[in-house]
DNA sequence: AAAAACCTTTGATAAATATCAAAAAATCAG
DNA sequence: CTGATTTTTTGATATTTATCAAAGGTTTTT
């Protein structure tokens, strides 16, 4: 029998391996195996999904929807550091990998679902199955440019260029996040941001 | 009969297997293979390692020196947005990885001594040598890393605590590095980083 | 539907940083 | 060593952006 429950992961799992599909050819038994150490979870809207000062021990999978990575800075100010939409894996890199405390908390900024792998279980995965190196690398090459462009678009433009850029880039969803927290990602605060909006109406 | 260059590629070779073993243990097989497929190579100082607008398919090891990632602005102005300290693989990372030309030079600030690698090779290594995955998949999280502790330091700080914060992290470089470079690099003019170097003294 | 909480805009002013031009200092090449 | 080139500093001014405080909007909760 299938229950409500069983179906939506089953649909999960079915866009993780079509994720996963992405970076390398996925057997029979790669599935089976996949299916096998993967936990479903329901995530609800602000939810932490790692935080600052705690070792981030979860890589996710999540379906839809977004999160949000934020710290305070010296000034006890929020500063919103990055995005990551759905379909992606989600994880605070830097703890997750060096297994020294985060600085950054992760949100989500919608009710979402979530496919969760423990540090433990990936390392023996990358033992067992060395076909997950090469998708670890890939994903790690991805992470590497994605922080880039940021920092790209962070060097040395006007702050409206810079709201420019991240519109062009991501144009189905920057409308829909709250302003104030696309301004500390572009590097400004919020009034501005909300001035540059008006100026370009 | 020993060359003196050849004196020369045995050191750099040894610190090639040095650098790697931090990441995976080699075998003597490994290092024959390695020492079979990287080139020896001499890098003036102001030499382009890469340039924007061209597909880079070349990753290098460099043993002593650092390389200084740059592009062009929208005004021409020269920014500086990263600089690799030996010793390291350096290539231009997002071309090397995506295959489309480059929006970044990469340029020798030393002479330097290379090895270098074909993305051919590289990937022939990734086919026969599952091994390699790994290092291949550590060092890009290490540049993902590096990279988003480059964003961290821009997002949000003044300009004095963003030099600071970068004085701390590479003590023995920043004095050595022209200012007009590291002032782009943290996002501000030289006339401003001489004048927050000032306050200072 | 009203209250509460949250998010965005506006205005006045202050602070940080950029720009432009030129002088001083350091480095390089012959 | 010395003139040429490059890099850094300085000064005056303009521009951008932040800050603070308050008012409008929106959304969520009860």
């Amino acid at each position: 029998m299938l229950t409500f429950t069983s179906v939506l992961v089953l649909n999960m799992l079915e866009s993780l391996h079509s994720y996963l599909g992405n970076f390398v050819q996925l057997t029979d038994a790669d599935i089976q195996m996949i299916n096998k150490i993967f936990v479903y979870r329901k995530i609800k809207k602000n939810e932490l999904i790692a935080e600052d000062g705690k070792v981030c021990n979860r890589l996710l999978f999540v379906n839809n929807g977004y999160v949000r990575f934020f710290h305070f800075d010296d000034n006890g100010t929020e500063i919103t550091s990055d995005f990551y939409f759905a379909p992606t894996f989600v994880t605070t890199y830097t703890s997750f990998l060096t297994g020294l405390p985060s600085h950054v908390n992760v949100q989500a900024m919608c009710n979402m679902e979530a496919l969760e792998l423990s540090k433990n279980d990936l390392n023996e995965l990358y033992e067992k199955y060395p076909k997950f190196e090469r998708v670890g690398r890939l994903i790690a090459e991805s992470v590497a440019i994605h922080s880039e462009e940021h920092l790209f678009m962070l060097l040395n433009q006007p702050a409206g260029v810079r709201y420019r850029k991240l519109l062009e880039k991501y144009p189905l969803y920057i409308n829909t996040i709250p302003l104030q927290y696309i301004a500390s990602y572009l590097g400004i605060t919020q009034e501005t941001l909300s001035r540059i909006r008006k100026s370009k109406a």
